[in-house]
DNA sequence: ACAACCGGGACAACCCGTTGCT
DNA sequence: AGCAACGGGTTGTCCCGGTTGT
């Protein structure tokens, strides 16, 4: 019972690192037993089938990252800092050997969009939740008078996530430049002159 | 015209929409067969691998996108017009039926950033050219004094690429909101608040 | 000890029903645990593999067979009615739930003709008792005069025996037909009119 | 076009035999790539499944045993001597080496009663064609005052086919006596003294 | 010459009966 | 006695090359 739970979570970790880096298809069961250590029936014993298992592997690390996430929000007391806090550690996330693959929530949109229904569904959940969270923070700013009254919530929401995982998507791919810096010192900017009042 | 040449375009302009749409991986032989109606024989006759038609089909998509985006940039006349034309061509591009899939660059980008060493070169320079297209405008935008001279051309650069890029990865899983078309609307407000002297 | 012989009983006569109706093969573990409510645990601790459950559980529906049929030949008094009375039997054994998949002497003779030589072993014993069985019974009946003495008990036994087997098989896929009232009405029949003097 | 139909009729003769043989659940891809010399893409190239395998080999047995039947019937004038015709054929088929494994009705029946709901209904079918085509001779023998005209077309002909079945089943297993003869020299009687007027 | 066909072999996911460890 | 791990075996799909008929 102990052991199980033990060894579920561990295959539900490195299972979800590797469909983050490598994507959903490209991770074959032989990849997984590899980086698991256990053989397919020890897998199966676990889990009904690969799509199970990658399906609570995305719950697992879109679950992990929604803590950070809340947990910068909750150490800021107003509203603008609960969003600087919130972008630093979203662009601080790939430093993190969890997320080396990126953001799970892009990784699994860009891959799975037309091919898997089910993870589609939890992706659209999962950026509904972001979504609403950021909209909810913008729309008690602009309640205490941190935020301009003028300020659409949805429309900064929408655009503090578009660049940050634009960022973050690009972070792995481009040569030179920092997306994940730039991104993060023009939301600050944008905040401050464009949110703020 | 040859023919073949003829069948040799239908083939990539049909495939390039499958991987485009379904990923690498993701797309079969049997899934170009069922889109263009030919048999095995009459695509390996074109190509000799899935891999070389690939790599040719993420050309054929990636020239396709960098001649719109060419041609938007010469219809205009001043940096900060050549621009905005770029982006609203970008964010347009969604409902061309050859990039239904969303942009190549970024969807390859993420489904072969560690699988496909090959794929993942051309999106790096694919990435380069757009990097250094962008850096060139807004450099001679500062010459001209249409932009001010503080600017980092670089980092404006990526901070647009990143904005379009994650809007357009978005703009598929996101209920309510329009990405592209916030992306659009804070991208010209970039320009002409922080960029424009 | 005495609990563990209750659930080993319910064992066998679970998973025979089980091997009668779907087949040794057709027959997994995972379907036997769900039959008998117990783990791979506990029917391993009975049964040392497969393959000895399925030769103690055939022998268990053999036996239950055997002794319908000797119950049925002991409570009549001649020969003749001995006969009639096995037939009868035998043709009523569909009803019981335990042979609803019909004769596990023929089942397993036509799935384990080539495949399984430990159970081929038993259904040629099994019916030779079968065979010997009845050639006893007309034998007594010659010697009694019941019978015609021109009668060879042999091919007598085994006439009854491939028509009631024959009937028995053909039971389940015989649409309109009643193929064991057939066999039942043409061996009441063939004694009186064949055997019978 | 010609070499692909060569080898698939084939695979299905080489398949049936197993299929007859060891049954379907018994009779593994491994096993028939054995038998046919070819791997596994070579017999997917002509079969979708080893469901769609199993089906054509079925028909493909059935037919040939059906024409056998016919060809007999065929030969013989009367209908009593169609009926003996038939009989005598069917009680030799175990000779040929394509039923060595015995009558495939018999034994996709038995196997397949409660697994393959498509073999079944073949199965259904099968007997049924069997079992009018007796009826149809029984019929015309009684027209034609061969028969009585007492006689049931449909239970003559049912006892024919299980005392057939039961004896083609049998004589695998049977030690001692042989079934088919027995199976034979009963019918025979049968017919010249309960049918024959 | 050329395209369709046929066959190959590796690999995919998944299930199986079985055995230790607790 | 039960849970966890095992590893070989299952069907089925993949991409691709050799052959063959036209």
């Amino acid at each position: 019972m102990r052991k199980g739970e033990a060894t579920r979570s561990e295959i539900l970790r490195r299972s979800a690192a590797l469909f983050n880096t490598q994507g959903y298809f490209g991770s074959s069961l032989a990849d997984i037993m590899a980086a698991t250590g256990l053989k397919k029936g020890g897998i199966y014993n676990h889990f009904a089938s690969k799509d199970e298992l990658a399906l609570n592997a995305f719950d697992c690390l879109f679950e992990a990252m929604k803590s950070r996430l809340l947990d910068a929000v909750a150490s800021a007391s107003s509203p603008p800092e609960q969003l600087l806090a919130l972008i630093d550690t979203f662009c601080g996330l790939r430093s993190d050997p969890d997320f080396q693959g990126g953001c799970p929530l892009l990784n699994t949109a860009v891959e799975s969009d037309d091919a898997h229904p089910a993870l589609r569904e939890r992706v659209h959940n999962g950026f509904a939740q972001w979504h609403g969270l950021l909209k909810r923070i913008i729309g008690q700013g602009i309640q205490q008078g941190d935020f301009r009254d003028t300020l659409d919530a949805g429309h900064a929401a929408t655009t503090i996530i578009i660049t940050l995982e634009g960022a973050m998507a690009l972070s792995g791919v481009f040569g030179e430049a920092d997306p994940l810096g730039v991104a993060r010192e023009h939301l600050h900017r944008y905040i401050d002159t464009e949110m703020r009042q």
